[in-house]
DNA sequence: TGTATTTTTGCATACGTATGCAAAAACTGA
DNA sequence: TCAGTTTTTGCATACGTATGCAAAAATACA
């Protein structure tokens, strides 16, 4: 209490009242749209607001309405371009809708952070999470709290748990089939980590579509979604007998320190004796220190069809999980060879 | 109102009274260290709140408190890699100290997001800005509500806004200082915006640095801090008729653009034929693919001082402002000739 | 055991906004 | 002008938690 240091505390409702000559609720109706308001009335009010710099306190008003306006996005790992651009692009379009976002990151990629279920204490109308999943108690504590869970580029197999996703099984077999195209001969796969099933989907294309053409024993190796993890699996890679000479990666953010190793500690050419295709098109992959062949992801689509969702859900009061996918495309640059 | 859909609603305080078998004050006052509560009591109501899954409501808590223990942070753009960085340090610094993050991107970097006034209707204890700067009207606003404003890497001559930074004038120096030991003798200079007081203190350290040596009339261009900015500033420095050998980026993500162009634009051998300098250091700076000479600017350490100054101001009530510098070094990598 | 002291408890109220309800005011049509 | 209708207003109360205050309980001391 007492925080009313130097200067006066913040004008509320009943002042503004006071000064435009009404009561407080005819102030509160002012500001709430299709409420029962006299359009003059309602002017002489937001012009007193103005005179005071009024501005409506969201807690109090989130205690009464028991909506807070307010979306907690859980990220893991804001330094991987692709989540930033997800995040980024979540805050301009929920910007557009009146809505804000509390963030949380968290240490781990697979992981919840067990303060997330403190995000439910602000009343917090959903919860996106990407590059993260939820636990099963978490979701059971949203679950009874009313609050939609919609998770972003991950999979979850808990009932009650939305989906956004990109075309994970095309993409790996559209970059399987630009590699047969392109004569490629022997092929790897840089995965993100066992427990992700974005991953395993992007895997299953790629092997699946190999296959087809009788291609089997395509090795794979874990870059566990970070630089320094897929380093170490190019390096396994590279360095056996049989080198590959093209290599598929989970993530464009992998495949960029794939090429580096590649380039770097194996001397190899990039795209002649080696060709390297990731996912998700993140901006640095257009930049000429990388020029990567990718399957896109747009972030905007995501970020869009995660949103949807959560309107839905909460203007419809339903408990009926969604799932979106969204499309992408490859899109061809110099790492990959003609 | 009714938001209570399938589920029953949240249990409250109350609910974990009547559970426990004491009042709604005892249970308030189990969850307040410090307070007045017998130690069986605090115990008992703590193992009821269990059972029912009860979580306090912050909103509810904020009202009363007149305390959030939420912090804006206003960012102009998540995808430069430096701010996501210091985003990421803020957001798990702050999480140990139990407050959380509301999240306000906005589309220039200059220009304040008029979304921010609204950021104090949530009472928000502090606002932290990066890449952005406040605007009058917003320091007053916030002034009169007794929200601190600190601004990382941007200057402010608006009384009341503390602010953080690295060392920027000294950053200009070290590179000059580098470049010159390295036999370099056409300098030039990459600045970010024309306001930004972070470009002009490190171009300041550059241009006075070099001047010692008789060096006049380094040329400068503009890269606004964007990726597309800093390649058109680098194609204007590498095709004027006496080319660079030596170009001082004001920071790393425009060094990466230049870096670029250089070598693939102008078939530039970087080191030998031109050395590029950046500032800040990011983890990409240090790939690769890079490879960049940068003077550094520790995230960690300029998200620490900047809830230090949150913390001070809020628990002294203070409204002087306060600054702090940063302590940045070289680290030589690739892309300077030895 | 009884009194003085300290600790713990519950009551009542405050925080700022939203909203059902009834009263008041403004219209409508003849 | 007046009764009937609609719109606008204010009152009262609710949302969930914090806290000053006085009453109650526990403890200390003689």
């Amino acid at each position: 209490m007492s925080k009313k240091i130097g200067g006066r505390r913040a004008p509320t409702e009943s002042d503004v009242a006071k000064l435009a000559g009404g009561s407080q609720s005819a102030v509160s109706r002012a500001y709430t749209k299709g409420a029962s308001i006299a359009q003059k009335t309602r002017e002489k009010i937001l012009q007193a607001a103005k005179e005071l710099g009024y501005q409506p306190n969201l807690m109090a008003r989130s205690l009464a309405t028991n909506q807070s306006n307010i979306i907690a996005l859980a990220i893991s790992n804001l330094e991987n371009p692709f989540y930033a651009n997800v995040a980024q692009q979540l805050s301009s379009q929920l910007r557009e809708i009146g809505k804000h976002i509390l963030l949380f990151t968290s240490p781990s990629d697979d992981e919840t952070d067990p303060m997330l279920e403190r995000a439910l204490s602000y009343q917090v109308d959903a919860l996106i999470m990407t590059a993260t999943l939820a636990s099963p108690e978490l979701a059971l504590q949203c679950k009874k709290a009313g609050v939609p869970i919609v998770q972003i580029n991950r999979g979850s197999k808990i009932a009650g748990v939305s989906t956004v996703w990109g075309e994970n099984h095309r993409a790996g077999e559209v970059a399987a089939e630009h590699l047969l195209k392109t004569k490629h001969k022997n092929f790897a796969f840089v995965a993100g980590s066992k427990t992700s099933s974005t991953s395993q989907m992007r895997q299953d294309g790629f092997i699946e579509h190999l296959a087809k053409s009788g291609i089997k024993n395509v090795p794979i190796a874990y870059g566990e979604y970070s630089f320094s993890g897929a380093a170490n699996a190019a390096r396994k890679l590279l360095s056996a007998k049989n080198r590959p000479d093209a290599i598929f990666c989970a993530s464009d953010y992998m495949a960029f320190s794939v090429l580096d190793v590649a380039k770097r500690e194996f001397n190899l050419n990039v795209p002649n004796e080696v060709s390297i295709i990731g996912v998700d098109d993140v901006p640095e992959a257009s930049h000429s220190a990388y020029d990567l062949t990718t399957f896109s992801q747009p972030a905007g689509a995501l970020a869009k069809a995660a949103i949807e969702i959560v309107e839905q859900m909460n203007s419809e009061s339903s408990r009926r999980a969604m799932h979106i996918e969204v499309e992408g495309q490859l899109i061809i640059r110099g790492s990959t060879k003609a």
